[in-house]
DNA sequence: CGCTTTTGACCCGCGC
DNA sequence: GCGCGGGTCAAAAGCG
């Protein structure tokens, strides 16, 4: 009887643990749930006070606009503006240069003039005042005044209505030199003799070019944008021929890339970015113009300020897109990750190179460029997360209690479960160790590499550190994401390289995660994202609704 | 048929 | 001035 009574008692105490557990869980549950909530209203009002921002921004453009429309004959801009509101436009950096300087001034010899074809010089003119840049006069405006960072631009939008200003200026010139009337190139030379005066003090180098070296088994990574092969060339040192590729998504744009493979590692692809996109570019090419437009504004404000184009490492500067979508969190992030991203210059052409081989970047996760519609034979899809260290001073926030409808979906084959936080974190970790376990260990290569010279040095120095704080990202990625200060834009990225995949790849997913060459949904800071200034707040809210809204 | 790729020729900058 | 190498052009071929 006793034991019957002490086994029924043990068994009421198992259940009242269970309960009490349950209630415990209960309880947790509803404070998640608060906090999501929010989390979620704080967006709406980023939201609503942004689009405040931007209707404001846009009355006083049009006012502007309207007083200047006559001489700049900029109604192609406004007009593709206004007909693709669904996409967005990012600057991919550039470089104003004296060369550019060097070959306008031909163009006002009449004696190269007359020895030029006229349809080749046209086509030169036009392509030579493409290049021009997207970040270099807030760049400037940023030496000039060194206080100017994206909490002041949010505080002040009028800052950032010069930027674009600065921007509209250029497109104008990009717009109008597609048109072959003569007068129209008059005005495209005469505007640059303007800019050309602006650059008399810039140092004498090209165009901004931003390197990123990834694993791909495909002939190209796939970032999003169209591009058309115009040639082909055998670098001296490598046997394997450099591809010369131009973006095709508008007959006009200047954007060009080089893709080549690593002489001492085929399986690294070695793609160069050059240029400035004059286009909106589609929602699943934001995430690589994004990382490309950080790095470069990262290069070129580093440069600008220590005047010289060669940094050794990186130094922060909260910067924005010409057209106010933010680099501030992913130059927060390469600062974080300094094996990341190094800069050098090749040619004259100031690079920054990101290395998205180093296992022990702690950015393992830009796997959306290594992820090709070429592969679509394996398909998989898995969830990596771009975490930087300094996530991990987050608070934590379970997405398991998420009321968030996309959880669900993404629960449903997409996305990895977060029930459990040690599970994720494994998954996690066995993700990224299977990428590493996937290749050999790049440091050998990159010794051979003068673009890495500084990656080995940073990944030296913080390879211990980093391999530690790699351990700890996989456990708090989702801890980080959450209430990281750049979650908005996080999620919004992740949707948008998940919605761009999926519309380029119509193939089946399967949820193989481990599926090497795989197609991969990534999450990854984005220039979208903000710095944690209360001020920038707005600009989330907007990313995250063009992204969600998708 | 239209678009993309290939490929040899050409241009141009840079170093010697 | 010359040669080298990177980059681009453009006609031809390939492809769907």
């Amino acid at each position: 009887m006793e034991a019957e009574l002490s086994g029924s008692s043990i068994c009421n105490n198992d259940q009242e643990e269970l309960l009490k557990s349950a209630k415990e869980k209960m309880g947790e549950v509803k404070e998640e749930n608060q906090r999501l909530k929010k989390v979620l209203a704080q967006i709406v009002k980023e939201y609503q006070s942004l689009e405040k921002q931007i209707s404001l921004m846009a009355h006083s453009k049009q006012s502007t606009d309207t007083t200047n429309s006559s001489s700049n004959n900029n109604h192609e801009e406004q007009d593709d503006e206004n007909q693709e509101p669904e996409m967005v436009s990012l600057t991919l950096g550039s470089w104003s240069c004296n060369t550019n300087n060097k070959k306008h001034s031909n163009y006002d010899n009449p004696k190269k003039q007359a020895s030029d074809d006229n349809n080749k010089l046209s086509k030169r003119r036009k392509v030579e005042g493409e290049l021009d840049l997207g970040l270099d006069d807030y760049c400037k405006k940023i030496q000039q005044n060194p206080t100017v960072t994206t909490s002041s631009i949010n505080q002040n939008t009028l800052n950032l209505e010069n930027v674009n200003k600065d921007q509209s200026k250029e497109n104008i010139e990009i717009w109008t030199s597609n048109n072959r009337d003569l007068k129209e190139k008059e005005n495209i030379v005469s505007s640059r003799e303007g800019d050309d005066q602006d650059n008399l003090h810039q140092p004498q180098v090209k165009k901004t070019r931003v390197c990123i070296r990834s694993r791909c088994d495909s002939p190209t990574i796939h970032d999003g944008c169209h591009w058309r092969k115009y040639g082909q060339k055998v670098a001296k040192g490598n046997p394997c021929p450099r591809a010369y590729y131009r973006c095709t998504v508008s007959p006009t744009c200047p954007v060009r890339k080089q893709v080549q493979r690593c002489p001492h590692d085929m399986s690294i692809l070695i793609t160069t970015y050059e240029g400035t996109h004059n286009h909106p570019l589609p929602l699943s090419a934001t995430g690589m113009a994004s990382a490309t437009s950080a790095a470069a504004a990262m290069i070129k404000s580093n440069s600008l300020t220590s005047q010289t184009p060669t940094l050794t490492r990186p130094v922060g500067l909260t910067t924005s897109s010409s057209l106010g979508l933010h680099t501030s969190s992913l130059m927060t992030t390469f600062n974080n990750n300094p094996s990341l991203i190094s800069a050098s210059s090749h040619n004259s052409h100031p690079t920054v190179t990101l290395d998205l081989t180093l296992p022990n970047s702690g950015f393992t996760s830009f796997d959306w460029l290594s992820s090709s519609s070429y592969s679509s034979s394996r398909n998989s899809s898995f969830l990596n997360f771009s975490s930087s260290p300094a996530s991990s001073s987050l608070p934590s926030l379970d997405f398991s209690t998420s009321s968030l409808p996309t959880t669900t979906s993404w629960v449903n084959g997409y996305l990895l479960p977060y029930n459990d936080r040690n599970n994720n974190a494994s998954s996690v970790t066995n993700s990224t160790n299977n990428t590493n376990s996937m290749y050999q260990n790049p440091s050998s290569n990159n010794n051979n590499n003068n673009n890495n010279n500084n990656n080995n040095n940073n990944n030296n120095n913080n390879s211990s550190q980093q391999q530690s704080l790699n351990e700890t990202i996989a456990a708090v990625a989702t801890k980080a994401i959450a209430l990281n200060p750049n979650f908005q834009s996080v999620l919004a990225a992740a949707i948008s390289s998940y919605v761009g995949n999926k519309a380029n790849n119509k193939t089946n997913v399967s949820n193989d995660q481990s599926e090497e060459g795989g197609r991969s949904l990534t999450l990854f800071p984005t220039p979208m994202s903000l710095s944690t200034t209360s001020n920038n707040n707005a600009s989330v809210a907007t990313d995250a609704r063009d992204h969600i809204t998708d």
